[in-house]
DNA sequence: GCTTGACTTAAAGTTAACTTTAAGTTTTAG
DNA sequence: CTAAAACTTAAAGTTAACTTTAAGTCAAGC
C-alpha cells in the first residue's frame, strides 16, 4: 500500500493532481486509514488506465463512467469493451493525422533547408505547387488535400 | 480572394475562430476593404500551417511568433527552419506514446473478451502478470512498465 | 511533549482556446 | 430604397483540467 506522496513520485503526478481524480470520483473503492488515502495494486492499475484512457483523448467524466462499470461487475463488461473499441478507434485516427502532420512537417524542413541554400524563396515559389522533387511532392500533396 | 464565411466554410472553422486567431496575432498582413477581412492565398497557406503546428502540439502565442518571423523575412529561415525541427521531434514522441497506449487499449480490449467468454476476471487475475498468450505479453509489458 | 513533514479539506484561482453577446456596419438582392 | 445576410467590434462568458491557498490534522523522530 503506497501513501499519496509515493504514488506521486512513482508516476510524476502531482499529489493535487491525485486528489482532484480522487475528487472527481476516479478511485471508487480506495481505503483511508485516519482519514488519509491508501493506494493499493487495484489504484496503481486504475491509474495506469486513467493515463491510457486520457491519452486516447477521453475526458475525466468519461473515465468515472468507465470506473463507475468496473465497481458495477461482470454486467458491464461489455460496454467496458466497448469503451475501450472506441477509444482505439480514436486513437487510430489521431495516428493517421498525426502522419498527415509529420508530412507537413518534414516539407517545412525541406523548404527551409532550400530557402536558406537559395538566400530567398523566389525559386521555390516559382517550383510550387508542381515541379517539386517526386519525393517532395508526396509529402506536399499529403497536406495540402490532394488525394 | 475569400471572406471570413468562404474560409469558414472551406476549413469547418467557425469564424469566431478566425476572428480570434487574427486578434492573437496569426494574419499579420491580412488585407481588409471597407473593415471586412479579405482572406487571399497567403492567409489560407497560413491557416494550413497553423492547423499543423497546433496539430504538433504548439501553442497560440507560439505560431504568432512563428508568424512574426515570417513577416520579417529571410533572416529568419533559421528560425523557422529549427522551430519545424523541434515540432517534429515532439510529433515524433507522441506517435510513440500514442503506440504504447495503442497497446494498453488491445490488451484491454483482449481482456475483456476473455472476461467476456470466461463470465468473470478470476482467470484472467490468475494469469497476470505472467502466463499470458505471447502476443498479449507483448502488449501487457509494453503498458506495464517493462523494457 | 514538541517540532517537522506529509497528509487533509473546501474553495478560490489559473490557463488556453475558444464562444457568445450586444450593438453596430457593410454588402447584396429585389 | 430597403430588407436581409454577412460582416464588424469589445467585452464578457465558457470549459476542462488542473493548481493554489488557507486552515487544519496526523505520524515520526528527538
Amino acid at each position: 500500500m503506497y501513501t499519496i506522496g509515493q504514488v506521486s513520485e512513482m508516476f510524476q503526478i502531482p499529489a493535487s493532481t491525485l486528489r482532484y481524480y480522487d475528487r472527481e470520483g476516479l478511485f471508487l473503492e480506495m481505503e483511508r486509514t485516519g482519514g488519509i488515502r491508501r493506494f493499493g495494486e487495484r489504484e496503481v492499475e486504475a491509474l495506469r488506465v486513467i493515463e491510457c484512457l486520457k491519452a486516447s483523448g477521453l475526458e475525466i467524466r468519461d473515465i468515472k463512467q468507465f470506473m463507475a462499470w468496473c465497481v458495477e461487475g461482470p454486467s458491464t463488461y461489455g460496454l467496458r469493451r466497448q469503451l475501450f473499441e472506441t477509444r482505439k478507434k480514436a486513437v487510430e485516427e489521431e495516428l493517421r493525422q498525426l502522419h498527415k502532420t509529420l508530412d507537413m512537417l518534414n516539407f517545412k524542413c525541406w523548404y527551409y533547408d532550400t530557402a536558406i541554400a537559395d538566400g530567398s524563396e523566389d525559386r521555390l515559389n516559382a517550383m510550387l505547387p508542381d515541379k517539386l522533387p517526386p519525393e517532395i511532392q508526396k509529402l506536399y500533396d499529403n497536406c495540402h488535400g490532394k488525394e
